[in-house]
DNA sequence: TAGATTGTTAATCGATTAACAATC
DNA sequence: TAGATTGTTAATCGATTAACAATC
């Protein structure tokens, strides 16, 4: 239940378990044991069910975890339904390329609006999204009150666009700048997607 | 000191410790002891010691670590002067802006071709980088020998192209595509970047 | 009921932190 | 030499795995 703190490490398994447990669900699967899913993932049936009940126990003895039930159940605790408002800074390549291809709605969120310092991109929309000024974005974040920021700016900018973020209002960084946000001392949580680092990681396990 | 087993864990700190230290170094400091280099990055100083001295100590008692040497050291362990050789399988939206964006140079890695199913963009360049026909994938891999494949094809060819990239000799995946590729019993690396992973992780966080 | 499988406690394993002798 | 800081061993902490009573 509440109360007890998560472990990152389980948190950070329970967007995982989701894809397996909707790809049961929509091959209409209605039971699945801890077992069997921990075969499938390539976990332990005990880490499984351990993790499982970090949240409050949703399977049944004897029968296992109901599919509905439990997919259900991971979408509350991710806040998948949430429709949680997002905004993304950077309309470069990889800006424009989650804009195009990157399904925001699967996660809980939708894109509402984008940032570039380029006035030729202002005015414009991107896969329906409408792109704004830099100088719009204190009043959209004050006013609108968006979730999340979407960092796909130059790395030199990041830093003083995320304190700026985080003054006006912002709750959550997804950061894909490739530096290190050092928010002192504030509660906004940052998720960061580090190219290179994933990389090099690769580089060093070849 | 190769020998033992270096855990997954510390790898994984290797190339954020590569870009405090390459800062420090492209900033003139010529020394830095453990406990500033945790301080910096919010770890213990133990950690730092601990860390580097699983390839061996390349610090001095009573000095620290000389940034010039360390670097380098990081360097050779993530073999960053490697200049492997990637390919990329898959030119929408997401490939494109990584061959337009990503610096692989900085991470050991030269991009020599990409390929795509789409007939109108075989033949051009993207970023200077030819891209050709998934016909010609086997024979290129075969002969030409890159050392890993980035995966930025939709999910559904993913593990079906990731298997005959193995079978066809490559040694390591960066995968996009956001589905788990179980290469049974290959000894072929993946590196995952699962984009909605980590936003699902930012909305239970928020 | 008997068999299956959970929830949960206990045991193990690994990673992080602390301590300190070695030494520059 | 004295002060600083490493390399490394020992202690602690947390996460994973195993075991098993509870129970569907």
């Amino acid at each position: 239940m509440e109360g007890k703190r998560i472990s990152m490490a389980v948190i950070r398994r329970m967007p995982r378990y989701y894809r397996y447990v909707d790809e049961l669900y929509q091959n209409g699967t209605a039971r699945i044991s801890s077992g069997a899913l921990a075969a499938k993932m390539g976990l332990t049936a005990s880490q499984v069910r351990q993790d499982f009940n970090c949240f409050g126990g949703f399977g049944q003895q004897g029968y296992g975890y109901n599919v509905e039930n439990l997919r259900a159940s991971i979408r509350e605790i991710l806040k998948l339904d949430c429709s949680h408002k997002a905004i993304i800074i950077g309309v470069g390549n990889l800006g424009r390329a989650l804009m195009t291809n990157f399904n925001f709605g699967q996660s809980g969120f939708a894109l509402a609006a984008a940032f570039d310092v380029k006035k030729e991109l202002q005015g414009i929309q991107v896969a329906g999204v409408p792109v704004l000024s830099m100088e719009s974005l204190q009043d959209y974040v004050e006013h609108k009150r968006p979730d999340i920021a979407i960092l796909t700016l130059p790395r030199q900018f990041a830093s003083q666009v995320a304190a700026d973020l985080c003054k006006w209002g912002i709750r959550g960084i997804w950061n894909f700048t490739g530096v290190d946000l050092h928010l002192d001392g504030l509660e906004v949580p940052v998720e960061n997607v580090h190219f290179s680092e994933s990389l090099m990681t690769l580089s060093y396990r070849i």
